[in-house]
DNA sequence: TGTATGGTGTTATATCATAACATGTCAAGC
DNA sequence: GCTTGACATGTTATGATATAACACCATACA
């Protein structure tokens, strides 16, 4: 269930920052995740579809660790590679990504789509946004094209600041 | 001092993969960060020079582990954050990058350039090269100007095979 | 000469991630 | 029905990566 009292995306509406459309909320995309994986004959396990509700739930960026204490807490197994196992899971077919610059995992907003997210990381506030990458995928395949690299997978991150924090930070010259 | 004979590079410029152009070795690029540093304000100090060359020489990504352990044996010392704040210095002066993927450290083979760098991968050989990332930059930025986001720092890697591992692995069908 | 700054070193600890193995579950084939 | 194999989950234990906090020393400069 998605709780927009908790939601960071839907508190502040009003920074035009991570704008997430509702029609494919929580429910919606675990549903999508359930029939996806069973084609592929997959299967969205217990632990899986917990840890992958959980992710949509927090709207935002979560260790491995804050996922799995979680997990803990509702009767699955207490120790990291249960949370590990089933992040990973989730981000070999498309249902969450790793945000390596925060050593962190992130439901995706887009199962089905095309997978060559980039993301838009916050240093201030850590909020995380996923961005289209297409074009940025286009142009790192064409790099890698000229070398005979083989692109598999991306990693794609800007660190920066939301429009939200740029307002607080920006204007400031002289540092109280 | 760039030795050739341990230089992956080098020894094996057929892969078309990685072609890193000697006119800016190791001795080069040394002289050009000292220069550059000393223009902002800034010491190449005794342990950051040496961590740059450790990096040179090896030619590829190293953990900040393995540069400590070169460090300690040289007489530096032997505690993690001796290296780590090296790195550091040295990443965000724009001589050294930081490889996610590979929690992992690689010297900058075009110091003073434009840096929005792009690296490629071998998920089997771990070779690292660096590709221009202009482009990829531009697109990034481009996207995240759509939603009110200021860029600072980019990461950018790709995962797959390069031109040497893909022809060995590549052609294989019924694996053995 | 005092004092502020920055660099190096330390100890200790935090944080993130995986190897290796035991157990359970379920469907396919005998 | 039983066995077997594949896969999922759980464990213990350990490895790998990274940082906080503080002591010491040098240099620069008021």
């Amino acid at each position: 269930m998605h709780d927009p009292s908790t939601c960071p995306g839907c508190a502040q509406p009003d920074l035009a920052f991570a704008p997430h459309d509702h029609t494919r909320c929580a429910d919606d995309v675990l549903a999508l995740a359930e029939t996806q994986l069973a084609q592929g004959g997959q299967r969205l396990t217990p632990v899986r579809r917990r840890t992958l509700q959980i992710l949509l739930e927090a709207h935002r960026a979560m260790g491995a660790y804050d996922v799995l204490e979680r997990l803990a807490a509702e009767g699955f197994g207490h120790q990291p590679p249960v949370a590990y196992r089933a992040l990973e899971f989730l981000e070999e077919h498309g249902l969450a990504h790793r945000i390596r610059r925060l050593n962190a995992f992130t439901a995706c907003m887009h199962p089905g789509e095309i997978h060559a997210p980039a993301f838009l990381i916050c240093r201030v506030c850590n909020v995380v946004a996923e961005a289209p990458g297409v074009a940025i995928g286009l142009a790192l395949g064409q790099a890698a094209k000229k070398v005979g690299f083989t692109v598999e997978r991306t990693t794609v991150e800007a660190l920066g600041l939301c429009p939200a924090c740029a307002l607080a930070e920006g204007p400031v010259r002289g540092v109280a």
